[in-house]
Order: structure tokens, then sequence, then C-alpha cells
DNA sequence: GATGAATGAGTGTTCATTCAT
DNA sequence: GATGAATGAACACTCATTCAT
């Protein structure tokens, strides 16, 4: 139930049988599989039909489009790092606010980090197509309530930040991680990358606290 | 490749260098129109070469393919917008650090701002081909030089900036710019959005210098 | 071929003859709404089967083919104007010969006028596979005999028509009436228009009647 | 440039060489004989590229669409059509009313006889679009003319005929010969079936005639 | 008998690129 | 050097039909 409504774009089917979710599955990680291999520029219909191991009619059942399909891929990748982000989160529910910020940075730049390409063609083709804003809501929210959890001074500032604030600072540290992404520094996975994006967040709240204060 | 620099290379040794300046010029001038209007969905090379008013087999003869037009188009905005951002520092000669960064991040703005589909366009397209860092090398250059010319104390900072700090820097502005230009955020060109990421920018210097110091 | 004729006739043997009939008439009702709201183009058995509430299994139990399927809904569609037309004529039973032509035409008009687009459909559809000859005959013959019931000087030259003559007089009308609906002639229903097809009607038969001494 | 303005539907291009021309005429022909062997079914774009010698790429270089095809092809034909009407009432054009009627109705028969099959997908595709009346037009302007050349009583009856009256004519001749033509009716050559057409077409004139008179 | 998931050949169409003129 | 007609591989997508459940 949940996760029917979940999909915006419209799907051709719902599938109530096991053997629908299992093709729905097999043609998602195809996408994946595809994408990670050879980009965007690989990434027909045909290709993760063949993939998958399903009939190219059997992906149109359960994807209006090519454009559906990348974008339910783009939604499940954001579900699953940022399950793994609350995870992270949850396990270092007890320590210091900037070691919840790093195990945050953290769970961000592993989200980004296995099946590079296939992400990277993901948030691309994501974001070619004006869906970003909605995708990204989830995230934005996510670390608004997080603020709103923490609840000592000066970190309850997390909680007040203003619009623009959580959007310059959620945008920054994407921006950053996807950069070395999409670069492929080497230093991407690297403890002095993961070190300065955690000053960068802690700086400015400090800053945002401090004016607030 | 060697076709490509091929092309480059014989626009400064035409006999007529003059008209195939003009004729290049029209090109790309058309590309970015076309760019403009429809995005990279409508970007074909018989498009441009339409919209140039050139024959499409003319365009070949400049561009070996529509890569290398990309490119090409990539990097002279790019080199449009490190003039920009040069300009505004210039002017800026005498002020405050905090002005300095300022008038960059402004300009920054502004160079993402005009022509915002064809800027994205041609971001993405460029992206998606690995070029990113063969292009992002002037311009992180430009601000570690940048850094090297301030000079003073607590902004000698710029000049001693490590590799991974200058890149977080770096991208982390450009990711916030970015994503309000993608996400087409109303508070783009707003003075609260710029507030902010000048914040971000120095805090995180005044955090880098504290380190330091 | 065999085939289809076998789910014509089983139609008749089925242990559960009405459920049976009730899921073809559904389907059928389907197909011609299907036709009626989006054309030939919008008529596929998968279309037809989800809005006749039936699986697609279903219909092709009971229907060879998307042809069959077609055919037998024109073979209703004609019986039924057939039948209309009969009505017609019984109710001027009475009446002056140029008024049942009147009563016959107008009928004609009417079946033509509602559902127009599935009508228009059909008999596209049945025409361009050489089915329609087989369809014509009812028709013709219905003319035929109903000639030979007129009886009466001058007018039993209806009864004495031959092969080509009956066959210009009901193509010329049907045409006239098809055209109007196809080219959808705001006259269709004027009395003008109803006017002058039985004033084509009758001079023909009257020319006919005064060759014939 | 006369021909460049005949053209409703958009052509890509359009042709202002000898090659082109041919490469369009080829198109075309390639395209009736596509229609006359396999019928509106087998008129795939890729099979009329192929039996016109040309790739698919060209055919779309010239022809916006398939609907753009058959559009093109329709107006040719009935270009055509009309042409041959008019040279075979020029020949008689001394002759009787009633001679050069016959003459009319055996160029239409004629017209509808050569390339049967093409000419009858033509015509369903075109009535199947809404484009009949557009191109009605010229054939219906064309009688009208005539009957305006028609200088002696009582057929100057011809240039009064009233818009129905001139629908009815036209529409059931017309609808009488296709009616043989697609039901593939042996006596379609026969004097007989001319006589019946020309005597339809007489009584209602004198009808029309005596009614004015 | 009924279902509907799966199939895949086939369709219309695009567009980067070539090359004869 | 410039032109633009021609190319054709490649693509997204449809739909009649089958058959295991």
């Amino acid at each position: 139930m949940a996760k029917r409504q979940q999909a915006i774009e419209k799907k051709r089917r719902i599938p109530h049988q096991t053997r629908a979710n299992e093709t729905v599955s097999a043609i998602l990680e195809g996408a994946a599989q595809i994408l990670e291999a050879g980009g965007l520029a690989a990434f027909t219909t045909n290709a993760v039909a063949e993939r998958a191991g399903v009939s190219i009619g059997t992906l149109y059942q359960y994807f209006a489009d090519k454009r559906a399909l990348l974008i339910e891929l783009a939604r499940r990748e954001m579900q699953a790092a940022l399950a793994e982000s609350a995870r992270a989160l949850q396990a270092q529910s007890g320590a210091a606010p900037e070691e919840r910020v790093r195990a945050l940075v953290r769970a961000v730049i592993n989200a980004f980090h296995g099946r590079q390409r296939a992400r990277k063609a993901v948030v691309q083709a994501v974001l070619a197509q004006g869906v970003a804003m909605e995708l990204m809501t989830p995230i934005t929210g996510f670390i608004a309530e997080l603020g709103a959890r923490v609840g000592s001074t000066p970190y309850a500032v997390f909680a007040r930040l203003e619009h623009e604030q959580l959007f310059v600072l959620t945008r920054a540290v994407l921006g950053a991680i996807r950069a070395a992404v999409l670069e492929e520094q080497p230093f991407l996975k690297s403890r002095s990358f993961e070190d300065e994006i955690v000053r960068l967040v802690m700086a400015y709240l400090r800053d945002v606290a401090a004016r607030a204060g």
C-alpha cells in the first residue's frame, strides 16, 4: 500500500502478485546494471529489458515510459540512501553533534559511492527533468526533522534554520560530495575529505547560532 | 580526438580567418540559442546549423562532431564567467575580504542566471562525458590564484588552502548556486541567499584559519 | 476461418448460455463504445476487454481474433439498422410511395447518425477487408423484397429493378448519406437534404418506369 | 511555385532540385505500389521507402509523417482524375449534355479503376482523417464550374444547383462508383452500369429543372 | 471457464554524419 | 570551401495473441 502511494508516475499496472513484484525488481536491477555499465547513453529500454531478462513488452507493462523507469529508480536509490543515513544516525544517538553530522556525511558519501555511474546517471537524468525538487523534499525534510530531534544548545539551531539556510547547507554538502563522485576524485573515501565537509557544516552552524544568539 | 584538435587549431590558420571566426561564432551562438530555447533535447546538429544560418556541412567543417561543439561552447561560457568574476574582483580590489567574496559569489550567481537553460544543458552534457575535471581546472586555479593575491591576515588563508579544502569550498558554493538554478528557486537573486553563501564561505575560512593558526 | 465459425457457433451451445450471451454483449458494447470514443485507432483488443469489464483472455474465448470481433459488430449494427428501417416502413404501410421512400431514407439517416464514429469505423474496417459484399447482401435483399411488396403502378417498378439498377440506386443513396456523415455536414438532419435524396430516388424510379414502358 | 502552394501538409523541405523532385516521385510511386499490392495494412513507411529505393531517412526528409505521405498521394490521385475528366469533357465540348455527363462518369469510373486497391486505400485513409471535405472541394467546384459553362436550357440547371443539390448529386454518383470498386463488382466497366448512372444524373437534373421551371 | 502477465515482431520516427556536387 | 540530399542504425513504444495458473 505504502509502496503504491510512493509512485508519482503512473505505472501501467499495480502488481499484486509475487511474480509481478519480482518482474519489477528484475527490471529495476537491470536498469541499474545498464546504467552502471554504460551510463545514460547505454540506457535504452530494449537494453534494460534484455538485461533484466524480460521482454520489452513486459517492461512497458510496468513502466509507462523510459522516464518513469528512471524516476522510480531514482526514488528507490534515494530511499535506500535515506534509510542508510537513518541507520547511521540511530547508531550515534548518544554521541556529540559533530559525530552525528559526521555519521550523516559518511552515509551520504557511501550512498553515492556504490554503483557510482548508475547513481550519477540517475541524478543527471532526474535533474534534467525538473523532478529534482520533488525528490529532494524528503531529504531536506529528513535533515530538518533530524535537527528538531537534536535537543541541545547550540545545535538546536538545526531546528531553527530558515528555508534559505537549510537549502544552502544541504545543497552545499551534496554539491561537494556529488562533484567528488562525478569528477571521480581519489580522495572521495578519504578521512580528510570527510573532515572538511564536517567542518564546513559545523562552522556554518556555529555561525548561524552566533547570529541567532 | 585528433580530428577535433585539428578543427580547433585550424581556426587560427585559415586564409580568411575573419570569415571563419564569424562562422564559428554564429554556430556557437546558434547552439546557445537552441539550448536555451529547448534544452538538450532540442540540441541537434541540424537544428544548430539552421539556427546559425549555415549548412550542416559547414558546421562539420568546424566541429568534428556534436560533442566537440558542446565542449567548445562550455569552454567559452566558463571563460566568460571567469572574466566576469575577475572584473568584479578588480572593482573590489581595495574592499574588505568579505566584500570581495560577496562580489565573487554574485558574479557566479549572475553567470549562472543568464541563459539558464543553455548553461544547465552545457553543464549537464559536459559532466556526462567526463570532461568535467578538465574544465573545472581553470576555475579552481583561478580561485587559488585569487587567494594568493589576497595576502592579508586572516584571509591569507585562501593561499594556504589544501587541495581538499579548496575543492570542498568551491564545489559547495557552486553546488548551492547550481541547485538553486536547476530547481528554479525564487530566492536565487535575493540578497538573503547571497548572504548565506557568503557566510558559509567566511565561516569555513575562519575555521580553517583558526585550525592553521 | 474455421476457428471464427466455431466461435460464433459455440455461442449457441454453451452450458450457461445466458451468461455467455451477456459476456458477448458486454464485449460488443465495449467495442462500440471504444470505437465511438476514439475511432479505429483506439480500438485495441485490450482496450475493448477493459471497457467491457472482462479479461483479455475471456475476449479471446468468444472471438477468434480482432477481425472477428469487428465483423460481428458490423453484422449487429446492420441488423439493427435494417430492423429500424422495417419498423419505419411498417408504420407507413398505407402511405403514398414517396412517403414510404422518405421514411426509409430518414431511417437510414438516423441509423447513420447515432454513434457516428463507431459506425464509421466499423464500415471502414469492414470495407478494408473485403467482407463488404457479404454484409451488403441483406440490405440489397431487403430493398428488393421491399419493392416486391409495393406492388402498385408505377412503383411496382421497384420489384422489377435489374441488378445494376438496384445497385446504383441503393449505393447512390447510401453514398450521399455516408458522405454527409463522414464530412460532418451540418445539413445532415435537415429536411432539405432529406428532400433531395427522396427526389433523387423518385426521379430515378420514374425514369426506370418510363423506360420499362 | 504553384506546386508548392498546393501542399497543405508541411513538407520537410521544398525541393528545388531535379534530384529532389525525382526522389519525391519515387517515394509516391513506391507508396502507390505498396498500397496497390497490399492495401493499407502493408502501407508502412519502411516498406514504402524500400520499394521506392530510398532510405527511410530520405522519406522523412520530404514527408513529415506517414499521414502527410498519404494525403499527398491522395491529392495527386484526385488531381489526375480531375485532369482526365477535364480532358474527356473537352473532347465532348460540342456534344449533347447527356453525352457530356457520360464522358464525365466514364472518366471517374476509369479513374477509380486503375490501381483499384491503391485508390481504395487512399480514399479510406483520407476519409478516416477528416480531410475529406477539403479534398472534395476541387471536385465539387469543378462540377459547378462545368455547369456554369453548359450554357443551354434546360441544363443550365447545373449552374443553379443549390449546395445540397450539388452535394447529393456528386456524392450519389461517387458513392455508386466507389461501392462498385470496393465491392469489386464485375459490371464496373460495363456499359449498362454506366448507363444507369448517367440516367440517375439526368433524371435528377430534369427533376430539378422542372421544379425550378 | 476465466484470468492477466508475458511476449516480441513490428511500427513510426530521429538525427549524427557523409560526400557528390 | 560550402552545400544539403541522402543515409541507416537506433530508438521508444504498441498491441494482438498465448498460456500457465
